[in-house]
RNA sequence: GGAGAGGUGCCAGAGUGGUCGAAUGGGUCUCACUGCUAAUGAGUUGACCUGGGAAACCGGGUCCGAGGGUUCAAAUCCCUCCCUCUCCGCCA
């Protein structure tokens, strides 16, 4: 959410800051009105409310002094006024939640420093690894030589090696929905341990409700333009998370924090759903897109002098996992226009499939800025000014399972059809160095 | 799922219609006392919206789990919901 006091103060900057990622002018010219009006009515309501104050003041003094006919008086002339107070007050309750619901649906202003564009096409390759090149700046990759037994899509390698078993994870649930066996299994519970130890230096380990109620939602900023993208268990209104950003955010809601206690870290491997509303038919073969998929989360409340060195820091963690993995992997610096709705800045992570010849997103480090702080009411108290701020919220997959699954399978895979076991994962795969090929 | 109790400030806890933003105790911070620490004494200590002001600050409004209602007036009465605790039932 914006504060809306830049709005008041700053109209035609915030329109052009929204305009890069798409948000028509109008919307904000309708905003700035709704805001003038809701004020003007609250204080219209607010002056009304003194006079009826002070006049129940009086009438408990008379009352006490045994003065029961001016008390009576006084009464009479009070419910008049109260007649034109309750009208004053359901205006001005309608106009302070109109301005709320069209606040909550205006997406954060970009940072100055993401680049400006209008889809994915303009978003900024800014670097790229693998394992033979090392680190590269710029756009101009040079793909490792991949072999003819490795550019066999993984959904391939999964079925022939059972390891995935899409077929019947269909009949189960539907579509979309992955179901991983044997070494396969393993690999996604190994993938897993070795995150959440990577982050253990610095990060508490979190295990959240999957299920949140509507409010958990709201505060990331999930609801409620993106209704359509999020499971909805209807009987008992809770929502399936799309991501663990999503319970961790809430963890402080409503909290004023201790500024020594920032930056605060927290890391989370939950099951994410999404519903996928729109997108059927594209990129959706084997794991590339998926109703269900894990993901260990890492999350940061920040002061707004922390935030750029901590979104420095969470998207060097998301990088060391793939390097540690193996994995060639760009880094995109998303333009205005891809942007995430409640994001100020995102660097996407990924990863490329040899199978399919697609990079694949893996990973989504965001800088919020107040914006879901604001949503959730998350504060700090500033030592030096003594003042009450909002934090600064960021997060970042370290990393997204299925994807990084597929692109592993691809990636190790053997010319006699097994796939060789990253070593960094062997530790956790009871030192196994393949999974073999029947 | 059934029965009961309860949700008040940083914490504990009083308050059952007006003098309550809220007793009291603890904590916090400040000052005094003290060689230091401790102890003691005095004071201090909320958030949000809004108007004025460069600011310190001042005025108005809101907030006692959430939302509605009754009343001139609600922490206090009524309704709905949420949460916590105890007991019973069921259950990984």
């Amino acid at each position: 959410m914006l504060d809306i006091r830049i709005v008041r103060e700053d109209l035609d900057k915030v329109k052009q800051a929204l305009a890069t990622r798409g948000v028509a002018p109008g919307l904000l010219d309708e905003l700035w009105d709704l805001d003038q009006q809701a004020r003007t009515a609250s204080t219209k309501r607010d002056t009304l409310r003194a006079e009826v104050n002070s006049i129940s003041k009086e009438i408990a003094q008379l009352m006490r002094s045994g003065d029961t006919v001016s008390a009576g008086a006084l009464r009479d002339r009070s419910r008049a006024i109260g007649d034109e107070l309750s009208a004053l007050e359901s205006r001005a309750g309608e106009l302070d939640v109109e301005r709320r619901e069209a606040l909550l649906r205006i997406p954060n202003l970009p940072s100055e420093d993401a680049p400006v564009g209008v889809s994915e096409a303009d978003n900024l390759i800014v670097r790229w690894w693998s394992p033979k090149s090392g680190m590269q700046n710029g756009s101009e990759i040079n793909l490792p030589d991949y072999a003819d037994y490795q550019r066999k899509p993984h959904w391939e390698i999964g079925s022939e090696l059972k390891i995935l078993d899409l077929e019947r994870a269909a009949k189960i649930s539907g579509s979309m929905f992955p179901m991983f066996r044997g070494l396969g299994a393993t690999l996604e519970r190994a993938l897993t341990s070795m995150a959440l130890d990577a982050h253990s230096d610095a990060f508490e380990e979190i295990r959240p409700p999957t299920l949140v109620r509507s409010a958990t939602m709201v505060s990331t900023g999930h609801l409620p333009k993106f209704e359509e993208d999020a499971y909805r268990l209807e009987r008992d209104d809770l929502y399936a998370i799309p991501t663990a950003e999503v319970p961790l955010t809430s963890l402080a809601k409503d909290e004023i924090l201790l500024e020594e206690d920032l930056p605060v870290r927290l890391s989370a491997f939950t099951a994410c759903f999404r519903r996928e509303a729109g997108s059927a038919g594209r990129d959706t073969r084997g794991l590339l897109r998926l109703h269900e998929f894990d993901k260990v989360e890492i999350l940061s409340y920040a002061t707004p002098d922390q935030a750029a060195d901590m979104h420095a820091e969470l998207l060097r963690r998301a990088e060391s996992l793939l390097q540690r993995l193996g994995l060639t992997y760009r880094v995109l610096d998303l333009c205005t226009g891809d942007l995430g709705n409640s994001s100020k800045r995102t660097f996407d992570l990924e990863a490329y499939s040899p199978g399919t010849g697609l990079w694949l997103e893996v990973s989504s480090v965001s800088w919020f800025g107040d914006y879901q702080a604001r949503r959730a009411n998350i504060r700090f108290r500033n030592s030096k000014s003594n003042q009450i701020e909002f934090v600064h919220t960021l997060n970042g997959s370290a990393l997204a399972w299925a994807r990084i699954w597929a692109v592993i399978v691809e990636t190790y895979r053997q010319s006699d059809g097994s796939v060789t076991i990253p070593e960094e994962l062997r530790p956790y795969m009871r030192n196994l160095e393949k999974i073999p090929s029947p």
